[in-house]
DNA sequence: AGTTAGCACTCGGCAAGCCGGAGTGCTAAC
DNA sequence: GTTAGCACTCCGGCTTGCCGAGTGCTAACT
């Protein structure tokens, strides 16, 4: 069986239609969309068809069609057509992302929120990932006798601190050596390149302060796992609850599981580069089924770096929220790139 | 109408009940409970009393009885034994706690969590205010020619740093100009002095850098206060789906309720010293009908600083989670002491 | 006077049964 | 290949009836 034009014409608009409404889409509908060219006796015809080829699926006998996860797949590389954001909507995520800019966290913190509201599902955003990034610079502040501050700076604009307790009251004299051996080992590495012998290493490098810090490198290396690992923001749960695709059970179950970030961390990365929307089961997620993902990438410095996107139910309006997420991680990639400035990678530390 | 004895006793019963089952009481349930003292009918009898004084309602005619908010506010003042901790669970609170405690932000959210996975309900805490705080330390740290981060560490062991973007290219000299005046200015000044006025008089104390230092300014100002600030953290919002108390609605109104910080934040600090627990309509917010929230402060150095406790359904288990919401209370105040160490207040800068 | 047994009554919740409507598949005619 | 017509299916909402839990009241008992 093949699939022909006038069944492609019955497949958007099944799929129109069950976006715009969430309910089985029966034969009659149709006959308007179609520019009564057919009577639905003809469609009815064409929709078994369809059916036996795994586009259509009822809910039981009798009931109008819904359209399969295979048809959104096709619908989406195919037949759709992109609903294009206007001027002013543009102008409008512009504006409000420059507005919020200060630091990457920050920018990619309302990003997300604002991509929440404006698609009425839950907005994905990862934040820079600071794996290829390099440490621009490291710092030691004391807090007390027996604590401290690290602070570290990579070269995507991330700026992370982490407090340390020694076991020992700790002098200045150890506290600036440590800061100063940390600068020499590691600034310009990049971040994934730091691992437990390189730690190692400092303890002997630290000579008689090498036990006293300890709980220091320790907490370095942490810090630097911490930087370079991709953070996950959710936001927008809530927008699941009300959404009236979802009952209750099934909105706490997908919240349930999007609360292991790690999960959800390796969902993503898993993807490849550019826009990619996942439909269902394609996850092979049981949690996501009858939930649709899409995510792209934002690109910070050249190459990608990382995913902003949304997820939510079978039935979203791929056509709009396609070129809005698009317009969103242009936007991201733009402003990162500007507050990042032409230094990047640059060291410059003073004080 | 007098409150005797045996009316005491039903009371307590009832609610004892109520809280475990969640269901309304018939007085054949409590026969049991009161020795067999009693027939059924008598306690009928009370109860019906009971309910004529305000402390019982039923749901309908012919069901059993609950307990009313009065009822509640009864038993938590009067009629309530205490559940105090096991040995164990408090060294296991202890243990967690120590373990996560490097700065007082992630103590906290540690302790929200764990609090929120025992209790079942929210975690609803604030970290350390700042208001009563001195600024220890002020550092300014280039990012790109165009922008900086400032640092902020304050009294209470708070680190927080913001990035600020400069309109025209900006020189290390005057940066570090700018750090200088900054650390000169507000070094040990608490947050809470900090206003406008003082901000514009560094403009002018900053000589021809000032203009072009106004976003530096500007963000330092924005630091201040964000420091200042109590920053209300919620944990657990889950724990609210999945309980058999909040139908899917009720649940989803209160959490749109809690979404708004500021008001969470206002109904927290307007709250008195020590442990409080609220009741349902209590509050005078409606969204809060039904549910109860449990709260206390901890302290850092002496004087009460943050909040912490849970909100959940009308029927918790009070007895019990009144004493763990304490120790927890008890604990960060106590490991926070120690994070923070003797040196509260002196201020070192090194590097 | 306080307590208790007995009884009629009320009401929610559940299951069964009923019906209307929407939509289908099939057949026969165009 | 298309269409009208028709019998059929099944969901969803509605009504009905029943069961059980629990009450309030009354009359008898201690």
């Amino acid at each position: 069986m093949e699939l022909n034009e006038r069944k492609q014409r019955i497949l958007s608009a099944v799929i129109d239609i069950f976006i715009r409404t969430g309910e089985p889409v029966g034969s009659k509908a149709l006959v308007g969309l179609l520019d009564n060219s057919v009577s639905s006796a003809t469609i009815r015809n064409e929709m078994a068809e369809l059916a036996a080829m795994g586009y259509l699926e009822q809910p039981h006998t009798s009931a109008g069609r819904i359209p399969t996860a295979i048809a959104f797949r096709l619908y989406i590389d195919k037949l759709m057509k992109r609903n294009e954001l206007s001027e002013q909507d543009r102008r409008g995520i512009d504006g409000m992302l420059t507005h919020a800019a200060d630091d990457p966290e920050k920018l990619i913190g309302t990003a997300s929120q604002a991509l929440a509201e404006e698609t009425g599902c839950i907005a994905v955003t990862t934040t820079p990932t600071g794996k290829t990034a390099d440490i621009r610079m490291i710092d030691v502040l004391r807090i007390s006798s027996l604590s401290a501050a690290l602070l570290l700076m990579s070269g995507s604009g991330l700026l992370r601190t982490k407090v340390c307790r020694f076991d020992r009251v700790i002098s200045d004299n150890t506290l600036e050596m440590l800061s100063q051996q940390l600068n020499q080992n590691f600034c310009g590495c990049s971040l994934s390149d730091i691992g437990l012998p390189q730690i190692q290493g400092m303890v002997v490098s630290l000579g008689e302060h090498g036990l006293l810090c300890a709980p220091a490198l320790n907490a370095f290396y942490q810090l630097v796992q911490e930087s370079a690992e991709a953070e996950v923001l959710l936001t927008g749960q809530l927008n699941l609850l009300r959404h009236p695709d979802y009952e209750p059970e099934r909105a706490r179950d997908l919240l349930s599981f999007l609360a292991h970030r790690e999960l959800l961390s390796g969902l993503l990365t898993a993807m490849p580069n550019g826009l990619r929307v996942v439909i269902g089961s394609e996850s092979q997620r049981p949690e996501l089924d009858g939930s649709s993902i899409i995510v792209t990438r934002y690109k910070l410095g050249g190459g990608p770096d990382g995913s902003i996107g949304i997820i939510g139910p079978l039935r979203m309006n791929y056509a709009t929220e396609i070129p809005r997420i698009e317009y969103f991680a242009w936007s991201i990639g733009k402003i990162l790139d500007e507050i990042m400035g032409e230094n990047n990678g640059r060291i410059i530390n003073e004080e």
